[in-house]
DNA sequence: GTCGCGACCGTGAGCGCTAACATTTCCTCG
DNA sequence: CGAGGAAATGTTAGCGCTCACGGTCGCGAC
């Protein structure tokens, strides 16, 4: 019942088979140059024939360049941080680098320690994907840690914005929460609620941004959890009342739970009650009523994350960011209100 | 620019802080019997102190026990892979385990070697999460290559089902679709198309199962990728068809395209055309109208396919399997036929 | 011819850890 | 009170690879 098996062929095997050093054969593998070209191919022949594959623990053991990150988030489930991993594991796997992932429950304290623990070795590169107080916590854990082998995305609410471009990779949702929200009053809405999630600060503070600016006092922020199920128990106090015409929610899941609650309540849309979501997540089309929503970029991001780690860790030229900028996508979910 | 400082602390600066040699470090980071209390406490003290952490790649290569697994895989967005991966994770980090994560391109020809070059090394524990056609033929690769350290789900479209617990785990998703198909002639329908995801293929034989009991001549299947808008599209046709009162869909997101064709062509749900979808996604509850679908247990599946390969790996009493079986859940958009 | 200097290739050491064995310590018991 | 043995610790040899060198060879310049 165990997996031992023959030996797996190492460098040496492949070595002796090609009649040159164990090192030629390194050179090799690692596309290095001096290296006679008749000789490489010698060396690939001896590869293909013994099935040979390089083992990346004794490779990132002897120190050569490093190729691998390990993502810290919470909940792999979730659109925008689906969508980031897959965009870090784009550019990772492009580059030749692996990916570790490792997933933190929201609702345990990890002390530095801990964190630590997660990586395969002190100093690992990381990138946290930080939508939550824990996530946020082992961003700081580690920026501490090991400054030049980190990046993250998110972390808003922890402000300190003015000397993060260099590790953190940041949508503005901010100014497009403030669009939004415009948005919303520009078709007569008199009011805007918001229905925010947990750490997105940056969304509500944008929300309020514009509600200052047209001089409107702002309401009471009502808070959800992540799940539909909060969001929609969340919102049936704001969906009970007639006044509520317009919600900007703080994602595209809490926004599909306002849009039940309304339902639920008797409450049309976007007759009686507008609805905005944020991260236009693959179903917001096609919902019934389509989602007006935001357009966020988590993919990216991602990608745009992990060219930050690789150059910190490899200098080079500064990497420009790749993503789009967040945009407002207008559907049928809102428009003025009645009357 | 680079991330050098000083050498991370290892094993030996350990030792010589707490007068002990490495080996019995090693002893205590491993919790190896035969270590005095005291020189335990001692050597853990040193450790806290010198923020001593253990570095995989060394522990590998040293030939201790396993403990990664490279998690293969297509498409990290999708409900059913997304929650598979958690389970994977959740029950890989409750064991000590490490996760890498490997995505392929559904639209890509990889060789025997492509896929071995996503493992660490050669002979390393893998899961391959396999609803494709590219995911399922490395699950073949592998299968051939490391019986021992392989563990798979899904891959149901390449049938051998006759040997395969012993290294894949299956939701019994044909008998589901069958109950599924069933239940919606039960209601009164006189037939049920079915729309298609690739590689499911048990989904649709369960609902051919059912219609043949039931002696009905099966209607022609209607294919779509694992798009919702490559659904809505592709039903399209089956909407625009009066006589069409059922549709069984190979997935939630099918089944939400499936309903925004519906609202588009003016057809009510249920009243004209009924709904079932497959994976109990979080929406399908909070969809308006809630969608009736089929619960299938993703996570738990992840977690029976860890403890699977780690049955594989290190022996033991045999893993008894611990998800939930698939089970329909009848919300509202199924029901009896108008008239 | 001989020096020099590339291009090419090999040797040795060591990354941080564990397995296997060797050694010491100390307690038990006849 | 010494033999025996278990408990506790130390020593050595690698795991597979890369780095930093050190050699060797061939060839043009003087």
């Amino acid at each position: 019942m165990s997996a031992a098996g023959p030996r797996p062929v190492s460098i040496f095997d492949v070595a002796k088979r090609a009649g040159v050093s164990h090192q030629t054969v390194s050179r090799v593998i690692n596309d290095a140059p001096m290296v006679a070209a008749a000789t490489r191919a010698r060396v690939k022949a001896a590869i293909a024939d013994l099935g040979y594959r390089p083992n990346r623990s004794a490779r990132t053991l002897a120190g050569g360049a490093v190729r691998s990150v390990t993502v810290l988030t919470t909940d792999t489930s979730l659109y925008g941080t689906a969508e980031t991993l897959r965009g870090i594991e784009d550019a990772a796997r492009d580059a030749g680098f692996s990916v570790l992932i490792s997933v933190m429950d929201p609702a345990r304290v990890y002390s530095e320690a801990d964190v630590l623990e997660r990586l395969p070795h002190d100093g690992a590169p990381a990138i946290v994907i930080a939508h939550d107080e824990v996530t946020a916590g082992a961003m700081q854990a580690l920026r501490e840690r090991q400054p030049g082998a980190l990046v993250a995305t998110g972390g808003e609410h922890l402000g300190a914005e003015h000397d993060s471009a260099d590790w953190r990779v940041l949508l503005d949702d901010r100014t497009v929460a403030a669009r939004a929200t415009r948005y919303l009053l520009s078709m007569g809405h008199k009011q805007v609620h918001h229905l925010a999630i947990p750490g997105k600060a940056s969304r509500q503070t944008g929300w309020s941004d514009a509600l200052a600016d047209a001089g409107i006092t702002r309401p009471e922020v009502v808070h959800s959890d992540w799940s539909i199920g909060a969001a929609a128990e969340a919102a049936a106090v704001l969906v009970a009342d007639p006044s509520v015409t317009a919600i900007l929610c703080g994602n595209d899941d809490l926004a599909f739970g306002v849009l039940h609650a309304a339902h639920r309540a008797g409450r049309s849309v976007p007759g009686d009650l507008s609805v905005v979501g944020f991260d236009d997540s693959p179903l917001a089309a096609y919902h019934v009523p389509p989602l007006t929503t935001v357009d966020l970029d988590f993919r990216g991001v991602g990608r745009g994350a992990f060219d930050l780690l690789r150059h910190k860790l490899e200098g080079g030229p500064d990497p420009r960011p790749s993503w789009r900028s967040p945009e407002l996508v207008v559907r049928e979910t809102s428009g003025p209100p009645r009357q």
